[in-house]
DNA sequence: TTGTACGCGTTATCAT
DNA sequence: ATGATAACGCGTACAA
């Protein structure tokens, strides 16, 4: 193929170079390449075209055929600045290296496309100021609406945001009244406290997750509220609030096991949580499932992987992103909205499978 | 203080009506309300000003404050257009419930903040079409560079994408001589290597990840090579390619199992599938650590809190995110950038601290 | 120091 | 069906 030029290369020597190598190409290259007139590029790329007649048809085809060649990418951030719209969501997520909120921004993201929005994601920490600085760097670049998946339950500062006037849902914790989808989490907790206290469990640990997360106030609520119905009201100090992760967990779990009597079941609020209290039965030579049953919450993948598959209740996180952004869309067409919550399911595994030997 | 309206309300009823509940506030808003022009408006809050006179400075202070009031926003998308410069960075990343992949965008994300670019990251779920879609939204946001953590070895995408003339940069797996931020993968499979072979292991598995990522394919050249050196080198059915994640490991040490002989160590290229793979050898009645080795790679979280903890080599991902950036700024300025590989370091845990005992 | 004028790329409106 | 024109919000040369 070295030197198999064809002399037609010769001839037509000035092409318009198709990836444009320097400059862009914008509607007014195509109009000048094809004489035709700004507007009439924009309608025909756009299909905003009333009729479809003869006439139109080939011209049309000329168009899309010279955008093709010179390798056209329309400017979004022009059209938006035209149009006043973005098609942009911004998303706000405490930290996506839980994957938890990972699960449920990829449901945002798959819904989002489905409707024509891009997203834009952020990674809060839960931290007020950085939170701000996302928050306000989104405005800024004119999002339409909004997902929060890092709410407080205080609520004061989506009660400020509200002043945008920037349409907004909540996924992940619900908070005061502002439209929201998630999981029944009083439900999912209600389940797990039905299940050990059925296995026989009367003393009982759960480990709350942070004490500013509805999510975790909500299972946490579920749980103790079923034992208390029982009679057997969980004690304060055996409530332990910590982070979602293997970290807290496992830091809970030093404070749950050193209380006297020792509970012989631990409800952790999430799956990563389970896995540090695992950790620590381990250190102290416990055997989860055997001395101390364990419950965690979301059912993560691995769950059911570990050396001691761990029994969890599950959470549709996808369905949670999904049906938020769902809900977004009808909020931003003026329908009603409400709060929404995903039916959770209890999976049973060898870390609470067991009945308390005690009862 | 229901009926406490003090009598000023009634002079000044017109007020500029502070978060402008239906339009935005813009430059134009503030020029009005202040009697200045947009220009020096515009100029006072980039701090696009030269000398700070006396008399400036009091006018200043007047926008300032106006723009406060009103709560103005500045249009980072219009400010785009004009400067030709979104200020974003795009990423493409596999996807983000990977907490190896979450973890680097972490480093990403802050590194882009500490540089002033803000970032749209982007599941491609390592498929062609996803990953070209939304390029090509990216590149309809005028994005000002990419970072791509989602490379496959061949590099034809990035042939292709090269053409754009948007500078890039890859991190956590390398392609072709783009310049790239990853782990010393190769590094990090020959302490793998190293490690099973001085404890007596001879008939090693290997779970080798996509067979389309690098940072795979070197984590499995470096464990193999160091083991052909010693005059065992690793059968190609020894080798088993999979999803890094627990399924995949899974998937790959049902197969390593049942070779014969059957290997007495597995090194997994990532911690997830490492603990696909503790799954099966406790579903199979093998303990990990006694019967068999396991070796990760990573060193996430909670390899350290599983019941039986997971030896890793550590990947330091977020400085891979980081670097990355750097690296991309560095690009961008024009200044000569080159592949940037980040030591390892082997962690041994109770998952391979036994001697073999066939040894 | 401040004002004037223009253009970034696109879309919407009005006229032809 | 197509052309002409204005405007979105902002930044920047240039003039005053």
């Amino acid at each position: 193929m070295q030197g198999a030029k064809s002399a037609t290369d010769v001839t037509r020597a000035a092409d318009p170079a198709p990836p444009a190598p320097g400059g862009r190409a914008t509607l007014k290259t195509i109009a000048d390449l094809t004489g035709l007139h700004v507007s009439t590029v924009s309608r025909v790329l756009n299909g905003t075209t009333t009729g479809a007649r003869a006439a139109s048809a080939a011209t049309a085809e000329r168009i899309r055929q010279v955008a093709r060649e010179v390798g056209y990418v329309p400017d979004i951030q022009a059209a938006g600045l035209r149009r006043q719209s973005s098609r942009l969501l911004g998303v706000m997520m405490a930290r996506l290296t839980d994957q938890v909120l990972a699960s449920i921004y990829e449901g945002v993201e798959r819904a989002a496309t489905r409707h024509g929005f891009h997203t834009m994601v952020s990674n809060t920490w839960d931290d007020p100021a950085t939170r701000q600085a996302h928050v306000a760097m989104l405005l800024s670049r004119r999002v339409d609406a909004m997902i929060f998946g890092d709410a407080h339950v205080d609520g004061t500062f989506l009660a400020e945001f509200a002043a945008h006037g920037v349409p907004f849902v909540l996924v992940n914790r619900r908070a005061a009244d502002h439209p929201s989808v998630t999981c029944d989490d009083v439900e999912g907790g209600r389940l797990a406290a039905e299940h050990l206290y059925a296995q026989g469990h009367r003393v009982v640990g759960v480990v709350a997750g942070l004490p500013y997360a509805a999510n975790g106030i909500d299972r946490t609520t579920g749980f103790t509220r079923y034992f208390a119905e029982r009679g057997r009201p969980v004690p304060g100090d055996h409530v332990v609030h910590a982070s979602f992760d293997a970290a807290g967990g496992a830091l809970a779990a030093e404070r749950l096991l050193d209380l006297d009597p020792r509970p012989s079941a631990i409800f952790a609020v999430s799956d990563f949580a389970a896995i540090g209290v695992l950790g620590v039965l381990r250190e102290r030579g416990l055997r989860a499932g055997r001395d101390v049953a364990v419950v965690g919450f979301n059912d993560v993948p691995i769950a059911a992987q570990l050396t001691i598959p761990l029994s969890s209740v599950r959470n549709p996180m996808h369905e949670v992103g999904a049906r938020g952004v769902d809900l977004l869309v009808r909020l931003m067409r003026g329908e009603p909205v409400d709060r929404i919550t995903l039916a959770p399911e209890l999976r049973v595994r060898e870390s609470s499978a067991l009945p308390y030997p005690g009862a």
